[in-house]
DNA sequence: AATAAGATACGAGTATTTTCGTATAATCTA
DNA sequence: TAGATTATACGAAAATACTCGTATCTTATT
């Protein structure tokens, strides 16, 4: 099945450079590279190809009207995230959303959040 | 972090066998090759191949007490599910399983499916 | 203006995953 | 039993992902 350009699954290292654009907001390579490097040691041109492939597959977009390019993420986490969701209800869950939804909870769910899920489900089905 | 081996995850292509495992129980490398012909074109020897690589890595088990070894999952396909969940949680939803479900559950959700989450929230809850 | 600092581009090495051809061994069949 | 069929094992090529050093260009500093 082809891709299509707003759909392409981004690997673990562009995942974790996406979670920190999300977070930062639109950034420089030295700002991105600082950022990671509080948690892994990679170096700074790791960082900067690794932003240059992501823009040639249309996951960020960048500014280049200066000479630090600033980097954004190309879509929102809301929709990368649904779009890893979908990917993943195919290959693991036979297509089923509840039967995934359904796995993800478990007894460690709080009662806060059970309430959350239980207000959004009342939400939806007054939508349909 | 180091990986139990327990905890392993399955590559796309090592899922897509797992899954066709759990479908149709312990299989041989011939009855797993038909099944997955049946929508790709892939080689006999590279289904065999990635079974044994998964038989390395303890993903699969195997009975080599007759010629046509006989191949089986290592982890129930609930465990298995469970695991990409929790890796997901972690790299695209901060750790927040709720996040995740909310995410998951959309419009498109049927009021069957609403009412088996509901039912399963309600359980959640007495147990704690 | 010369030098230093800091930026991108690029090539290439390394690791991992996926693919399959070929060698070899076991079993069936005529 | 000889030959065809059908297994596994293994090596290695191809595809993808990750890493980083070096070249080069731009800007800042003295």
């Amino acid at each position: 099945m082809l891709r299509d350009k707003s759909d392409i699954k981004p690997t673990e290292a562009e995942l974790s450079l996406l979670n920190i654009l999300w977070r930062m907001g639109p950034a420089t390579v030295r700002q991105i590279h600082e950022t990671v490097s509080v948690n892994q040691k990679t170096g700074y041109t790791t960082v900067l190809k690794i932003l240059q492939i992501m823009h040639e597959k249309a996951l960020v977009i960048r500014d280049e009207s200066n000479r630090a390019h600033v980097y954004a993420p190309a879509n929102s986490e809301m929709v990368t995230q649904s779009s890893l969701l979908k990917d993943l209800v195919l290959k693991a869950f036979g297509g089923s959303t509840s039967k995934l939804v359904m796995r993800a909870l478990d007894n460690s769910t709080s009662k806060e959040e059970i309430e959350d899920i239980r207000q959004l489900l009342n939400e939806l089905e007054q939508q349909a």
